[in-house]
DNA sequence: GTGAAAGCGCTAACAG
DNA sequence: CTGTTAGCGCTTTCAC
């Protein structure tokens, strides 16, 4: 019968003729136990085909080596790069990664952090739902000083550690590339304005704008969501104006990538007629014909960042009284959409 | 204080003057309670804010509803995919999921999966390493008769679930695709002998030729790691035989991409000149320019399958005594890559 | 319908 | 250096 329950350091001390204790501090290489013991006690352990249990260790030390991510997609590139940085750091300091996806709902959120409590992370990393507009899911683990770090998607009014793209940057910095590459009327694809991050980079667009004393046009300005669909339904709406632009800053990649697609269709030249910039740098952009201009987000640096703060958190005897903010930088990579000086 | 220690069952006990083991049978619906105390018990529980310790349940119950993932890397398109399935029946079945990545290395595997057994998981779900040519450290799964399936990267030796795709029809369709368009001398790039997945697809791919009366010219059958830089390797080599090829049929999208930037800078037209079809449909396969034919692996479908095969077998009492394989369907979407004939 | 008591497997005082 | 004992928080017989 190999269905029999699993040996225990009981079963290895009755073998031993010893305690259990001993055991548990002889496999836990407690400096008390002299080392002939030890070994002794290992070599039984192996012998015996002894699998620690780490629910019941867990229990007994009110602590789980385990922490929780919730993300609103796991099959999305800069979510499942940014959570292979995590379990990397995690892996490397005993922590097991637990992960669960939104799926931009804010139910389906709600229910997965009250989970990963009951499961008792000792911490948890978290971008919110697009729907998420109330917080007090959190405060489960914020009023036990459980630590959290947000990434991405965060709200300022949220007391906890942030891991984020300067956003401000990123806009100025796309519409100033523009700038300098003598494109003169400049549009702007947004996400929705409720979230901070696309606020943020509109702003720096504008700032940008003002620098070079270009004229802000707010009819260049258009929010969606930044799917495939609303890139091109957007490039259209620009094209029609009046006074079209003669390039723009996507507020994502595939947007960029959807407008290049139409662009081409109707015969317009990019860069030399039009350019285009995007953001976050997806796999396809490299690739693309032409390949698109974008700025790096630095999704597995920022797990690795995001892993590294909360494991630090966790570890710290006295939790942090500042919440510390990460800006991590992005890095502007010149392609083909946008190049026309060389 | 809100430092202090979690409110347990006892704690709501001893408010309503009753036992642990009411509250514990109120809070799990045990018809045996009144529908009155229950409602009175819940209330309470409410109120005080209690949050069921799933640790200590689950160790008396001797079950986690967890189930462990373990893959090569996260950040995969097929991989984050699939996992994203697991995810979304085990939420469903009100099963947790802990994640880990081997980086296609043999000793991470191991460690991974003795801390996954060691988590106790009810199931375990893996695609091997790589490097994987041993599997003594999925005995200890099998010893307790705790269910496996294995996906993608599986053994046949093994004892266990698999979901596969048809890799033997892949090849094969790719091939007889290939040869439909008119092409007279095909290449093959495929992956490592050493796994089975590419040894059947370069099966398929001879017994199409087979069926074709086309020669097998060993010459060209190309194996390495299907990286971006081994797809631009290989063309070379075949560009420079006595007789090259004029298509190909790429183990990976990756790899047939970087033939076709390749071969675009040396002036060779795609698919006039040249014939190219990959297998897995990655993002960026239907984008490029041109687009790549290939054949879609349902990563998505694979994850929902194998996590309801795996949460059906942790609940049916019995094991089942023979392993099944799923192999599922893959669908050939033909693009501009291979397109010679209208 | 409810309570008392034991125990899941491990660890850590405390004692020697 | 090692053993005894108690307990982490929950569930579940077994009583009543």
């Amino acid at each position: 019968m190999d269905t029999k329950a699993s040996i225990t350091i009981h079963d290895i001390a009755r073998e031993l003729n010893i305690s259990a204790s001993t055991v548990s501090r002889a496999l836990n290489n407690n400096p008390r136990i002299s080392k002939e013991t030890k070994d002794r006690i290992k070599a039984k352990a192996l012998e015996m085909g002894y699998q620690p249990n780490t629910i019941a260790s867990n229990l007994r030390n009110q602590k789980t080596n385990t922490i929780g991510i919730v993300v609103p997609l796991i099959n999305r590139h800069f979510f499942s790069a940014f959570i292979s940085g995590v379990e990397e750091v995690a892996f490397a300091k005993g922590y097991n990664v637990i992960i669960s996806q939104s799926n931009d709902l804010l139910e389906k959120e709600k229910q997965i952090v009250h989970s990963l409590f009951s499961n008792r992370v000792d911490g948890l990393i978290a971008s919110l739902s697009m729907q998420t507009n109330e917080f007090d899911h959190y405060q489960l683990f914020s009023k036990k000083k459980i630590p959290i770090v947000f990434f991405d998607r965060v709200v300022p009014e949220l007391e906890a550690h942030k891991i984020v793209v300067d956003d401000f940057g990123v806009g100025f910095k796309a519409t100033e590339h523009l700038i300098e590459q003598g494109y003169k009327r400049i549009a702007h694809l947004a996400g929705p304005t409720v979230l901070h991050t696309y606020r943020d980079r509109m702003n720096g667009y504008r700032a940008a704008l003002e620098k070079y004393n270009f004229e802000i046009d707010e009819n260049l300005i258009i929010h969606n969501r930044l799917t495939r669909i609303d890139g091109q339904d957007a490039i259209k709406q620009l094209l029609a104006l009046p006074q079209p632009p003669d390039a723009v800053f996507c507020g994502n990649d595939t947007s960029a990538l959807s407008m290049i697609v139409y662009l081409k269709k109707i015969g317009v030249r990019i860069p030399e007629d039009f350019g285009i910039i995007g953001f976050s740098d997806e796999p396809f952009s490299e690739v693309v014909t032409p390949s698109i201009s974008t700025l790096k987000q630095p999704a597995f640096d920022m797990g690795v960042k995001a892993g590294e703060l909360l494991i630090q958190e966790i570890e710290s005897k006295t939790r942090l009284k500042e919440h510390v903010t990460y800006t991590v930088p992005t890095e502007l990579i010149q392609r083909e959409s946008s190049s026309r000086k060389k």
